[in-house]
Parts: C-alpha cells; sequence; structure tokens
DNA sequence: CGCATGACTAAGCGCTTGCTTAGCATCTTG
DNA sequence: CAAGATGCTAAGCAAGCGCTTAGTCATGCG
C-alpha cells in the first residue's frame, strides 16, 4: 500500500499511530488530491476511527504541512549535497540532475503532494516552503553560473535556464508511475545527459 | 479579471451567460482547484444566482470537461499545425516547442486545468482526453523518430526525449505567472534553442 | 389581450465536511 | 492498588456542499 520511498522519508514519527495516519494522509492526496481527500479517508486508511487523527494531528491542513515540510527539506538536503560533492559544474549538475529526477521518479507520491497542493497549504507553512523552494533553484542557478564562468556551459539566458532544469525534474513526479517503463535511476542518467546537453556541456557520451 | 487568452478560447459559447460561467469557472479552477472551488463561486463571479449554473451546465464536472476538452483539442492543433508547416525535423520540433511553450504561458490559466485537474474529470470524459494527450505525444516522438533517422538528432532513448520535450512545455504552466520576467514569445524562443541542443542538433545560435 | 416560453432567483433539501465532546478501556506510577 | 494519564471510539454538531424545486418576470406571438 505506501511505497517504501515515501515510508523511507518518516523513519520515526512520533509514535506508530502518528506515522500510520500520515502515510495513509499521503498516500490520499496523492491519488485524489488535498481538497477531495476527507479526514475520514485518511483516519480509516490508517484503521482508526475519524476522531483519532485529531490526537495526533489538530487539523488536516497540519498533515498536509508535515509532508510538504520534510519532501522540501528532503529534496533541498539533496540538491545541496550534489553542489558540495566536487567542484566540478558539470559533475555538480550531472550528479544533481541524476539524484533530482531519481527523487521524483521514486517518490512520486510525495512529489505531487510537494509540487502540485502548494496552494492548499496555511499561509505560514506557505512561506516557510517557499523559501526552501527559492534555496533549490538558487542552487541551480549557482551551478550554471560557474559552469558558464569556466567556459563549461553556454546558455543563452541563466535564470531560464535554471528554471527548464528544475522543471524538468519536478515535472517528472507528475507523469511518472510504477508501471513506467524505465526505472527512477535509468530516467535519471537519461535526463542527466540530456540536461548536459541542453546547458551547452562537452558530451561524454 | 478573464484573460485575453483564455477568453479567446472560446469565443462565442452558446450564449452570453454561458460564456460568463464558463470564463468564471476557468478563472476558479485555476486559482483554487477544482475541488476547492463551488459552484456559488462560479455563478456568484459569473454574476447570477447558484441555481443559474444549472440552467447553463448540467453539472460542475461538465464545466471542467468542456474547458478540459477544448484546451486539449486546441493543445493538439497548435501541435500537429508545428509538424505540417515543413518536412525539416528541426523547424518542425523549433515550431513546436516555440508555439507549445508560448501557449503554456500565455494560457497558464487553461493549461493548469488541462494538465493538473485531470483526475477530477468523469471517466468518459477523462478518455477522450487521455486520447487527445497521446496524439500529441505521438506527434513528438515522430518529428524525433524522423530527426534520428535523417542523422540530424542524436538522443540515447527517443521516448525519453519526447517525454522530456513535453514535459518541459507542459510544467510552464504550473510556474508561469503574468508577473514572470520573461514575455510568453521570449520563453517560447529560449526554450525552443534549449531543445534543439537537448536533442543534438546543430545549433544555430 | 391571453398565454406560452425562456432566463433567472429565493429557498431549501439531503448529504458530507472538518472537527468536538463525552466516555471507556488500558496502561503507568507513587 | 488507587489515581491519573493515554489512546482510542461512538455519536454528533454546525457549516457548507452540489443540486432541485417552485415560482417570478420579461419577452414574443397568435
Amino acid at each position: 500500500m505506501t511505497d517504501p520511498a515515501t515510508a523511507a522519508l518518516w523513519p520515526g514519527e512520533r509514535t506508530e499511530a502518528a506515522r500510520r495516519l500520515l502515510l495513509a494522509a499521503v498516500d490520499s492526496f496523492a491519488r485524489r488530491g488535498y481538497h477531495a481527500t476527507t479526514t475520514r479517508d485518511i483516519a480509516t486508511a490508517a484503521g482508526m476511527s475519524p476522531a483519532a487523527l485529531y490526537i495526533h494531528y489538530p487539523s488536516k491542513a497540519a498533515l498536509l504541512a508535515e509532508i510538504s515540510r520534510t519532501g522540501h527539506q528532503a529534496t533541498l538536503d539533496l540538491v545541496e549535497r550534489a553542489e558540495a560533492s566536487t567542484t566540478d559544474p558539470v559533475e555538480q549538475m550531472r550528479t544533481l540532475v541524476e539524484s533530482f529526477t531519481t527523487w521524483h521518479a521514486r517518490g512520486h507520491t510525495v512529489g505531487r503532494i510537494v509540487n502540485l497542493e502548494l496552494h492548499a497549504l496555511p499561509e505560514e507553512d506557505f512561506a516557510a516552503v517557499a523559501e526552501l523552494r527559492i534555496r533549490i533553484e538558487e542552487t541551480v542557478q549557482r551551478i550554471i553560473a560557474r559552469g558558464v564562468a569556466e567556459s563549461l556551459f553556454q546558455v543563452p539566458d541563466q535564470r531560464i535556464a535554471a528554471r527548464a532544469v528544475t522543471s524538468l525534474g519536478i515535472d517528472v513526479s507528475r507523469w511518472y508511475t510504477e508501471r513506467s517503463s524505465e526505472s527512477p535511476e535509468d530516467l535519471g542518467r537519461h535526463y542527466g545527459q540530456l540536461v548536459l546537453r541542453m546547458l551547452g556541456a562537452p558530451v561524454t557520451d
């Protein structure tokens, strides 16, 4: 029912019951959307009565916020790890796109919520998450800027190029399913090559 | 209130009132999402009482279906026009990406509904729209295949490359706003270049 | 003038929503 | 072994939902 990639994001939520509720919420939010999901759906899927949800979370929106914050933080970690892994912009970008893409394919369930249910977040949770999104985008921009400065990349507009890179990865969570023919890792490698070529990097086929 | 790109899609809905309701629905579905929009929202925005909606449309879902079908058909038209415009795969692809991207930027309101509210469609409307989506994807695949056959493109995997091309364009509707610094046309031209380079085409900077 | 017709509204029906309340077993602790 | 805390359920409340009903009013037509 709950996929391992989702489960791995919350290795030990405060209690077992809180964790079950949260994983049920992820599943339902991703499948039907936040507004189409009822608190009864979530509680029932977690094997409890509707009221049990409110012992562990103050509201339905708090569940969404928890999912969104954790998902965004995991994505930012991954992106910053790619930047820190080497000083070569080409390798930074390859690593970033590979792991970013793999993450959005394997974790497409959480990815859908993270990227498509932003507007349903309470205002202050939205603000916190928007900050994380900016830091992700800035990391990509920084790598591109360094690549251009070292004449490794060649792009008509750095901002637009950065948008294209993140956009390509994010959208994977919209269309990828377990039934897709390529594995998340294969897709990541392919996308890594495509992006490097898009940025005008010397190709190493 | 209603942007011109949206209005242009329904030049003459059956009556003035039906058109006002439809445009109000587009606005609200795009801003808040389908499930978060109430029939009262739509009717009020169109300057009518809640019941008036049901004189012109049989249900809230029928409004969504009308928007989704029309939006998908317009996108398919655009894609097929690009393929028919020339026999050179490079020019076909450039034209396709430019108009596809421009369309998703200028029409991001309808684009969001078309691409993000698919799951809310009644089953048979979904089936009709899924068919149109397949034809869009196939057109992109065809152009890539011809480009590869004529040694103009060079990609590791044609299916994945086609996915990347459509995905890049579709996602524009998620992030683009009127406040974005680049015009839809500028973005289209930039994306056209980026995609051609991604496909390994000879660049004409 | 009398009477259909069509666009619309006021009122509200039945149902579902997010969330609350009251109570009940089962643990933990002095 | 009493007393409180803990984790849960049964029941249900107020509000809001999609949609229906009954009726009003302007217009067109014999």
